[in-house]
DNA sequence: ATTCTTTATCGTAATATTGCAATAAAGCAA
DNA sequence: TTGCTTTATTGCAATATTACGATAAAGAAT
């Protein structure tokens, strides 16, 4: 159907699907690379560094901050996006206690 | 157009996306929670826990095998499932570098 | 005022995902 | 053998996602 049944699944759960999904594509990954390797925010160069439509980047970036995983601030002329730390704070400890497990010895 | 150009970005970066991807979804959340809290592997048990029909569990399972997250033995009757704790080790280290990230103070 | 730059939104087409009933396949139990 | 249990696969319908051209909106530059 297309359509996901979140309605029998605990918040948390589709809290930690819901960002994931929103990093499950390539040019999401980039996005979130490029602005985790520049020290500030960035203005205006994101559209010049994925290789897409400018219309599809914009969707892509809108996905992001949606999910919260990146902030969006208008900043004159352009728009100065940066990771959304308390976001991607959350994410790391959704994610940590089966991180943990990659820790212990295999049990099968 | 529903198809991602993955030939524009880096192995590591579909790889990543990939993953993520697979995490997506509330129902594969669950699965992955419930193995992650169980000592041993699971044998037979997944359908009863998640609130969806067997076919769409069973494609739900068919999804996080291929993208390495879980490994499924014919035992027997059943089919046990655990956690692919190689492919764990592998999300861990790509999402590091942003979550190392979180730890330090705002920039803006 | 007009033009340029930058980003968002709309409309559309193609493809992917989700979900389930029905059915198949494979081993166990009687 | 015959039936039961468990999981996979097929086929289908409904919805979501991806991508892009065209266009709008808003500020900057001339």
């Amino acid at each position: 159907m297309g359509i996901t049944k979140n309605e029998h699944f605990s918040k948390e759960q589709n809290d930690l699907a819901y960002l994931a999904k929103a990093l499950g594509h390539p040019a999401r990954v980039a996005i979130i690379e490029y602005l985790s390797t520049q020290a500030n925010c960035v203005c205006g160069s994101i559209v010049d560094v994925i290789p897409l439509a400018q219309a599809t980047v914009s969707q892509h970036l809108k996905e992001l901050k949606q999910a919260g995983l990146i902030l969006g601030n208008v900043e004159g002329n352009s728009i100065c996006y940066c990771l959304n730390i308390e976001t991607w704070k959350k994410f790391k400890q959704m994610l940590e206690p089966i991180f943990k497990l990659t820790e212990q010895p295999v049990c099968c």
